[in-house]
DNA sequence: ATGAAAGCGCTAACAT
DNA sequence: ATGTTAGCGCTTTCAT
């Protein structure tokens, strides 16, 4: 029979709530007597209910992890990593995340993760765009609320992103420096800040090289932000027949689909255009070339934001702090110097 | 604030008692009464509390997730699609999952998953080959458990597996079929008995087809069964200066090594070696040329794991029984017919 | 058919 | 410095 706080009190010969005390290392109680009950504790290998613990009012040890369908679903494990980052980071501090989707195109009036409803979490983390009308719901229930990934503009709620603007600006740079001077953008969705900021760092760059900023070469017109939109993305690019030499897509999985549009219409990479992606996702290793890209620090992310929230469910003090994680220019083969 | 089952009570005059019955379909509560307490369930917007409920002797609710260090942090998103299975049919029965990693080589003694320790789940999965001590000490806990992908010799615990034998044997009669004749197979760590069965395949298989079973020509001599342990064995293989037409790797990480290894010394792939893999991960369509593989269907074997799991937790019957998921032949392009 | 009340394991006033 | 006790929200036996 699993050990309860009444055995451990009886075998240290003391009460209950002597017990409860020692435990929670409150100065009231005598090193002897805490000696006691730890050694008590410790013969009868006792663990405290975490059930009866949240009942009372305390923390019940989880944390939410939220993010849509589609991303779950994704083959780039990029969100899959920032959730092993929560795990790490929730586990040294012993909390569980629980992982739950939603509806990519949340209403309101959809179903909100039971965890919520059942208050079994103390805190949430939401990975990625989601509806505003979902973040809308959710504050509702008054939890700390973390972001990753995402910022909304209508609330001000403490998000954890990495330095978007920065690796736009890197990436743009590494092109130019290579002596680029028409250099493509290839985008999706710019509604996610994320991709945006992407496009902004990419904009600073050229203007802080006096290069012009031609509008003809950002493709943003797919909607999806994978290998088939940067596939398509490129066959727009390309039809415009303008005498570009490289080609910053803001992600890997776009630059996947640039580059097997490129295979298809026998253009050479980086002999004829020099491509670099975003993210560094596994797949950039395996593809030929290799694709020079900018690390998100994916583990650290989430990492970073299981630290903030359960400072803030501690404090219970909502700081809305933005934490900008830095990325890292990664180069392999696909860019090379420009040689007219 | 939150509403209780007290709130629901009052609001529709009844006892606590009653909402309780109500809520559980006990036929003792009338159709009316039932329908009342319904009503105001959903007036109050009420969910029950899990910590109440788990503190009264019912189900915390939770299923615990075990894997070793490596495997959580390997590449190949193998593992985080099972994990993604049970997940998906967690959800489907209001249990969430919490995931643990334990160090590879755990010892007796070392510090077992708090979850099991403070008994916060009520089930317990583990994905792949852990420790017989990691087994042994967690059995003490008297907890329902659930193999995925291994299964210990030692003890009768429920596990679901992908019929690894005859993937082996599927596999190499592809091979056969072909009109290949010399088919080496790669292999590592055939303690393991996913690897030990699909070796078991690959021998049924030559045998089938009246060809001998070459000792010559399995390699089985790395330790790891990754990429880098693949380019080895591949060069040990190569070294015997036998004349071979076909590998079959007993899984991709692998099969890419040999590619890689392939690559580095100009043997063409499937031009002068026909190459098959085994688990159909990602990476499988972006080599070049794409592999041809077993497919492991990754998400239903965490979803049939769940399922059993949960069931033995309510019969509180520890049925004892094996599943086998059926694998399946995906020919790619690094399989091709022998020309003579 | 429904209600009263005990009790699950723990914490935190309040007492001593 | 330590013990007593009420109560967190729920289920379940026992009464009615």
């Amino acid at each position: 029979m699993r050990p309860t706080i009444k055995d451990v009190a009886i075998q240290a010969s003391v009460s209950t709530a002597t017990v409860s005390l020692a435990l929670h290392d409150n100065k009231r109680i005598s090193t002897a007597t805490k000696n006691k009950v730890l050694k008590a504790v410790k013969e009868l290998n006792y663990y405290p209910s975490r059930s009866a613990q949240d009942l009372v009012g305390k923390r019940s040890g989880n944390i939410g992890f939220i993010l849509t369908d589609d991303r779950f679903l994704r083959t780039e494990p990029f969100y899959t990593r920032i959730f092993l980052g929560t795990e790490f980071a929730a586990g040294d501090n012993d909390y569980y995340v629980l992982l739950k989707t939603i509806k990519t195109d949340f209403k309101t009036g959809d179903l909100i993760p039971r965890f919520i409803l059942e208050r079994s979490i103390d805190g949430i983390i939401i990975a990625g765009k989601v509806p505003d009308v979902f973040i809308d719901e959710i504050l509702k229930y008054n939890l700390p609320i973390v972001l990753i990934d995402y910022q909304t503009p209508n609330h001000p709620i403490p998000s954890v992103t990495c330095d978007n603007i920065q690796g736009g600006i890197t990436a743009t740079m590494h092109l130019i420096n290579q002596g680029h001077k028409s250099i493509a953008f290839i985008g999706g969705d710019v509604s996610h800040p994320s991709i945006s900021d992407r496009l902004i760092g990419y904009k600073k760059a050229l203007t802080n090289a006096s290069l012009s900023v031609d509008k003809e070469l950002i493709i943003t017109t797919s909607e999806s932000t994978d290998r088939q939109g940067g596939y398509n993305s490129a066959k727009v690019l390309f039809s415009k027949n303008k005498n570009i030499t490289a080609i910053y897509a803001c992600n890997d999985a776009m630059a996947i689909g640039v580059m097997h549009f490129a295979k298809d219409n026998n253009i050479k990479i980086p002999e004829d255009i020099s491509l670099i992606g975003f993210d560094d996702v596994e797949a950039d290793l395996l593809i030929d070339p290799p694709l020079t890209t900018i690390r998100v620090p994916k583990i650290d992310l989430g990492m970073e934001a299981v630290q903030l929230l359960i400072n803030n469910i501690k404090t219970k003090n909502q700081s809305h702090k933005k934490i900008l994680v830095p990325v890292e220019l990664i180069v392999r083969e696909s860019t090379k110097k420009y040689m007219n």
